[in-house]
DNA sequence: GAAACACCATACCTTAGGGTATGGTTCAAA
DNA sequence: TTTGAACCATACCCTAAGGTATGGTGTTTC
């Protein structure tokens, strides 16, 4: 009953573009391509796509469904206080590296050429900063540091991924969590 | 004694790919379309450059010339202790955002599709975060400490030029300034 | 003034990709 | 068993871009 190499539905062109994305960007993305390697030809994609807009547009939707939703969920569902909550998220996020967060960064790196993509994303991050400037309310009264500390760990979620300089007087986890300590010790009046 | 719109050096090739390269990426950054801008023939630029890859390697070069050792030697120069010296770093890095940082985004985007480009970004950022690192060790006596504040200095760097939200609670200079104390306030024991 | 150099145009070749038109195959339902 | 839908191949056109070869033009230098 498995998937014959051939026979494609339009998902599996979108699951594949998707994990094309995350490797080598928008602009490997092309439907010559995309049939090389499914071992099929362009005629395959235009019978499920009216044109590349198309494929890329399905992309969008699927992210927006599989998005920080998932993430906001979990959190909610464990439970707990800010803080074990904040805890929990960037615990989730932080495993999470190399596929989502990838695609996450080749999503910028498009939104950087295309107005529209770059619209749908601020919504996003809009939507994180929200909850996550919710959060560490129940924390810091003063909703300014609330605010620089939930953009803090934004930036934080963000340079994971991008920044390249090795990690030295620490592992990886240990860094992260450090980090996170930094943030959640309550220095200033807590409600 | 101005510059003819033609007559153009190897330099103003450079220059102009650079803007280039900040605006609309490395994949914008072609033979024809450079040509085209400048109103000149693709003749003109394999006079100056051998290919497409000389161009670009000739403009990593300038990139490693007029990168963060003119940010080093203006901190170094004011002086100060640490953590003036950290506020003064922030103050110029935030300040230069829109042509610097946009250049810095294109070419880690540049990085993510290229090896020898991650390579060269790796150093850049392996010597950034040893500075910092190092600015923070004279503040907080736990180098676990020290690597994670420089750590979230770093992705406050990234993150200020690649998330979208809007700040709500007060305007981005104040929120800035907000990060800074947050990752100031010496806690720890200090040296 | 002639040679030499710096700079650029013209013309051409090649590859990769977007897109279209059309015909062929498989499989399931009527 | 015939019909139709789903899926794919073949062949083709067009554009953009990398790259080459060669000839032309203005300016400097001897």
């Amino acid at each position: 009953m498995d998937k014959p190499i051939s026979n494609l539905s339009r998902k599996d062109w979108i699951d594949f573009a998707l994990q094309k994305l995350s490797k080598e960007g928008i602009d490997k993305v092309t439907v010559a391509a995309l049939a090389r390697d499914l071992k099929v030809t362009k005629g395959s994609f235009y019978w499920h796509f009216k044109d590349r807009e198309d494929l890329l547009k399905a992309m969008l939707v699927r992210w927006e469904e599989t998005g920080s939703e998932v993430v906001f969920n979990e959190v909610k569902r464990v439970g707990g206080d800010a803080k074990r909550r904040l805890k929990h998220m960037s615990d989730i996020i932080f495993k999470r590296y190399g596929d989502q967060l990838n695609f996450e960064l080749a999503l910028r790196e498009w939104g950087r050429k295309d107005p529209k993509i770059r619209h749908i994303i601020a919504q996003e991050d809009e939507r994180r900063m929200d909850y996550m400037r919710g959060l560490f309310a129940e924390i810091y009264a003063d909703p300014k540091i609330a605010e620089a500390k939930a953009w803090l760990l934004f930036s934080l979620y963000v340079g994971e991924t991008t920044i390249a300089a090795p990690v030295k007087k620490q592992n990886r986890e240990e860094l992260l969590w450090v980090c996170m300590e930094s943030l959640l010790e309550s220095k200033g009046p807590t409600t």
